[in-house]
RNA sequence: UGGGGUGUAGCCAAGGGGUAAGGCAACGGACUUUGACUCCGUCAUUCCGCUGGUUCAAAUCCAGCCAUCCCAGCCA
């Protein structure tokens, strides 16, 4: 919304392109952010996207999506069209919506190319004696007995492997380039496996497909990066990426610079580990309110402007980094703060009888939409002799430096009146279920001609006038910074208590008809946002963040 | 034990020979009809991973060491 711009700041990618322009390597930039469609988007590709998207846009480039879909049998629809859908909502144009698939006629012809030059060939060998031939970190590979097959067995193999004549893993294609290498991906990596697969986009046209180091820049280069942006551990691959480009001849070649991916403490971000999420019904669906996905964020009630101001603040590096959550949190109530409207809620209701106010009498009190932001006008709350205050705003005995309700204390009801305890009821356990205060009709809109002052200002919601609302909490999903990397031990990683929902919340009158995605700040309890699956008779709010608390 | 990266505050992160930006967090204080927000102040006085070296001057250059991450998918 009220995104402020500013310069964003430069970054050591920044100097690479600015290395490049000077010395003419291009004459405009390009860059692409490629997921693979085999899950949601999370906050993770919030940082490629935004580094992708604003590096163009710095250089007055385009950026392009590319659906990185290689590896048919692990990608669906259903991925894609949820990637398309974040990136918009992220607030980001791209240029043009690609597939790798769409490349793999020019793909295929390169490796044909490469085959003709000598420098690919149809290995026999199976995927254990490959791993077996390729060495060790210490140990060089050896040649495979099939790497000095002829051009022309090569090529008709090559073919016969792309009508289907062979099943999955009989054979592949592998780059010739050298066993010894200390560089694994130089050791001769395969470039094309068989894989009798329908493909999501190219159907039954292919059995072959393109091995991700191979697609890539062939990819980049159809489409014209100069830059392409990727995670630091594809440092390993920049050699082979170079490779293909230098023996295909393709200039100018898009350069491969790498940064390092976002960790985000107490957040699951691996693809495996949210698959099992929600496979396992541990949470709703990839847009768990407490995923770490865009889309939980989004029905969350995370806006993207904080998204996006969240990645313009943790910078961009090759450092290997863990950000704490708080940062992202801050981003949110930053923009949150500034947008959104203030309301009145009580989480746990506790009744208040003003004894002297008029029976059955109720009168309208106006209240700024936002007090820091009068132009948003105001709204009107019943104010009536029964209300709702929240429970812990009263206390018997009263602590230090509490300054909120307690028998014999004035308080000030935001906007109505200054009030006065003077009783309390309890029931048989003790629990307190009502409080009786006297209210100064002369402090109507809570100031007291008589210039006294109190210390406490209170919400609170009318007996007679309010919405009824079911309320969700959510902490941490994980109580561990880093869970391990197996399956079978995350369970143990798992918050119980992530989720916490609260019935019988309520709100002011005039929340009535608000909708999914509407964004609250209830004073003094933080920001809530209406839940997607909210319905006008079952009202879900979300707490989207708390606000900072000085008082414990 | 091979190769490729990275080490600046509790967490991110600028700075690339001239005397350590900024943000988050934290801690003081002011203000407040939200204990919010806002504002003011404090937060690396040769510990810029360590040890040496070069220099009038080193977080920046050099050497050695240490720590840590990535790589042996027919995944991306």
């Amino acid at each position: 919304m009220d995104e402020i711009i500013t310069e964003r700041p430069s970054n050591f990618i920044h100097d690479y392109i600015d290395e490049d322009l000077k010395n003419g390597v291009y004459d405009s930039i390009q860059t692409r952010f490629p997921p693979e469609p085999n899950g949601y988007l999370h906050i993770g590709h919030a940082k490629a996207i935004c580094i992708n998207f604003t590096t163009a846009q710095k250089y007055g480039g385009i950026c392009n999506l590319r659906l990185d879909d290689t590896n048919p049998g692990k990608e669906d629809v259903e991925y894609v069209d949820s990637i398309i859908e974040d990136i918009k909502w992220l607030g980001f144009d791209y240029a043009n919506a690609y597939y790798a698939s769409s490349y793999f006629d020019f793909i295929y012809e390169c490796a044909i190319k490469l085959i003709k030059m000598g420098k690919a060939y149809v290995c026999d060998l199976s995927a254990d004696e490959i791993k077996e031939y390729r060495g060790t970190l210490t140990q060089v590979g050896k040649n495979s007995p099939y790497r000095d097959r002829s051009v022309e067995e090569n090529l008709d193999l090559f073919e016969r492997m792309t009508n289907g004549e062979f099943p999955n893993a009989a054979r592949v294609l592998r780059a010739k380039i050298d066993m010894s290498s200390p560089n694994f991906n130089m050791r001769d990596p395969v470039i094309y496996r068989i894989a009798h697969i329908s493909h999501h986009q190219t159907g039954d046209k292919w059995c072959v497909y393109p091995m991700y180091d191979f697609a890539h820049p062939l990819s980049d280069a159809a489409e014209k990066v100069t830059h392409s942006l990727c995670s630091l551990e594809f440092e390993n691959h920049r050699p082979l990426y170079e490779w293909f480009l230098r023996e295909l001849e393709i200039v100018p070649a898009p350069r491969q610079i790498e940064f390092a991916r976002l960790n985000l403490n107490y957040c699951i971000t691996s693809k495996r580990k949210c698959h099992y999420l929600v496979d396992n019904g541990i949470v709703s669906g990839w847009d768990d309110p407490r995923m770490a996905t865009i889309s939980g964020m989004r029905r969350r009630g995370y806006p993207a402007a904080a998204i996006r101001d969240f990645c313009d603040r943790i910078g961009v590096s090759k450092a290997y980094s863990v950000v704490d959550y708080g940062l992202l949190e801050a981003c949110v109530r930053d923009n949150l703060n500034a947008n959104s409207p203030r309301a009145m809620a009580v989480l746990d209701p506790l009744k208040v009888i003003i004894d002297n106010y008029p029976e059955g009498h109720t009168e309208e009190i106006e209240v700024e939409v936002n007090q820091d932001k009068p132009e948003l006008g105001t709204r009107k709350v019943t104010f009536s002799k029964e209300i709702f205050v929240e429970r812990d705003d009263f206390m018997i005995e009263p602590v230090k430096k509490y300054f909120r309700l307690y028998p014999g204390n004035e308080v000030r009801l935001k906007s109505a009146y200054f009030v006065t305890c003077t009783s309390f009821e309890q029931d048989e356990s003790g629990k307190v279920t009502c409080l009786h205060c006297t209210y100064d009709p002369e402090s109507r809109g809570g100031n007291s001609p008589d210039g006294r002052k109190v210390k406490g200002t209170l919400h609170w919601v009318s007996a007679v006038d309010n919405v009824k609302a079911e309320i969700r909490l959510y902490d941490r999903l994980f109580k561990v910074e880093n869970p391990a990397n197996d399956d079978a031990t995350i369970d143990e990683y798992i918050n119980p208590n992530s989720l916490t929902v609260l019935k019988d919340c309520l709100l002011e009158g005039g929340l009535r008809g608000i909708k999914p995605g509407d964004t609250f700040q209830f004073m003094r309890k933080g920001y809530y946002c209406v839940d997607k699956d909210s319905t006008g008779d079952n009202l879900i709010i979300n707490r989207t963040v708390e606000l900072n608390s000085s008082w414990k």
